[in-house]
DNA sequence: CTGAAAGCGCTTACAG
DNA sequence: CTGAAAGCGCTTACAG
């Protein structure tokens, strides 16, 4: 009972125009009135709607934007994925995704399936790109974007908010709190994320005379950052820690008050990174830094689609500022 | 600096074969090992790649299955979106994501969208379809499968766990822990998970001789689910509420909590539906029925993919069936 | 097994 | 403005 699929053919025929003329309606170009009408009408009562892969075929556009993403179990990125989907349909374009773990062999794979669907950009979201993969996608033509990853490389375009910066008011405002003995459980050292915010830490630290008292790394994992704190309690006892991101400092929260029994803040105080829509919920109530999810989806989308309008448009690297935002969390400075 | 497209063509150039000969090879028709060889390495050393939606065009097959979902919001579908993607991924299919509100016009716009992609089927989560649309893509010859959603038309495939057993579970395990007061926070009516969970709640609780002391529609909403709870807490004071889903409970939770300062569960029993991720974390605790996502997913995938296989294979209705899971949020029978 | 040719459903110069 | 024709990059009968 199935239709056969219904063509700009048969649509010419039943309007009693040219395939041409059909065409050209659905592709804007130029036609009279009438021609207009009598192809609308026609492909209206045929449910007529053009293949976009032939048209991709010949105009080189598929509409189509790779997205590889590795971590939806972080709600920064389902969050980021809805907004970006939004945004790009808004666009004419649309998302086809993949999920790669971190490791680049994975990526690379991925990355190979992603031109063969000739799409017209790529959006890696938490996802570095190595170098070999870069060259293809150079070669190829394609831009590509990193989406919350920095990386040096000059071919690839990047929007992420700016790390450093974040995690010196983090560190600006545990001082200011009369916080003393401060440590730092930090996103995956393998991310350039992770990096950036440990090494602003230290540097504002560093400002006040102060150094962490200690510093592991999360991997960007919930039971790794909660075994980190909780060694933490045993070896130097902070009385503070700012945790890479919320998706990891939720679980070093749940640690600290279950299994170590401590109160928060008046025990120890915990900052996080990202401001996911958790943070604001009452069993956590987390003071963190915001990244402005929707800026920079914003930038993401202006840069990918201005490389793809014109690809001698140069990458882009850009950071975007966010705010503090202070919840209850951690032990506050006496003048707020 | 583009390197122009490299085609079928410049392939069989430097392996001293035929266009078709080039094909075959990558079709995976049948060549000798001699050509099979002069092709595979002329085609490594141009870094050539069979475009997928060229093929599509002669195959009918894009290899791509639209998944059109509204509430990434809710950790259930994020989760399931990436087992989607890995199954599809591994049977060499991938996925054009789509964001629809409930909304029916939302949807009606996305199917639209979906086929001109030429979509070899569709996944549809959380939401349903208009007749209208199941019309649409009966003539097109898509296959439909609806994830977490049921619908009585006979055309249209479903996975959804067996709400209807699920909720009876609930309640069996509600009563059986003394609770004489039981209210229930829906899921949003104008869903078949939501009206189905309700329907088995209401039915065990009747075979008890009970009947709910309060029902509202939460709506799937947080905003929504919490002000309902703090409004039975009001009037009819219940010693228990089932709510429809993770994402609500939690919501309830907090606000009965934060806002009622009641402790869970000596003060109130809470158990919610679905066991995403989240209800193992010590902070909430929450006892609820699992819907087991990976399992909804193979038989998602295994369902559609049949169907797209072969166009006559009847549309199913799975109902799969989980295990009440039994954390600290609601108080225990006796005997436990 | 292999090559020449037709054709998938479109867009786009090219004449008229 | 409009139609006939070429062509996008493939697959697949069809001969040989």
């Amino acid at each position: 009972m199935v239709k056969p699929k219904i063509t700009s053919l048969d649509v010419a025929a039943k309007a009693g125009v040219s395939q041409s003329a059909v065409s050209r309606v659905f592709s804007g170009a130029s036609a009279s009135k009438t021609t207009v009408k009598k192809v609308r009408d026609a492909a209206e009562a045929l449910g007529y709607r053009p293949n976009v892969l032939a048209r991709s075929l010949i105009t080189g556009q598929s509409k189509i934007i790779g997205l590889v993403v590795a971590y939806l179990d972080n709600q920064f990125y389902p969050d980021a994925l809805e907004r970006l989907s939004n945004a790009l349909q808004e666009q004419g374009y649309h998302i086809l995704i993949f999920m790669a773990s971190g490791q680049s062999t994975d990526v690379e794979r991925v990355v190979g399936e992603l031109l063969d669907y000739q799409v017209d950009g790529i959006i890696t979201a938490s996802v570095g790109m190595s170098d070999e993969l870069t060259k293809r996608c150079e070669a190829a033509g394609i831009p590509v974007v990193l989406f919350n990853r920095g990386q040096a490389d000059t071919r690839l375009s990047q929007v992420t908010s700016d790390n450093h910066a974040g995690a010196r008011k983090i560190a600006d405002f545990l001082v200011a709190g009369g916080h003393t003995r401060i440590a730092h459980i930090s996103g995956w050292e393998g991310s350039s994320t992770g990096r950036e915010r440990r090494a602003g830490f230290i540097d504002a630290l560093a400002t006040h005379g102060l150094e962490p008292v200690a510093i592991a790394d999360g991997k960007y994992t919930r039971d790794v950052a909660a075994q980190a704190a909780l060694e933490m309690l045993k070896t130097v006892k902070p009385d503070a820690i700012f945790v890479g991101n919320d998706h990891m400092a939720f679980a070093v929260i749940d640690a600290l008050r279950h299994s170590a029994q401590l109160n928060i803040p008046e025990d120890i105080s915990i900052i996080g990174y990202d401001d996911v829509p958790m943070a604001a919920w009452p069993s956590y109530d987390l003071t963190t830094m915001r990244q402005p999810s929707n800026r920079m989806v914003e930038a993401t989308v202006e840069t990918l689609l201005a490389q793809i309008a014109d690809r001698s448009v140069a990458p882009q690297k850009i950071a975007i500022d966010g705010p503090l935002i202070v919840r209850g969390s951690a032990r506050k400075p006496k003048d707020m």
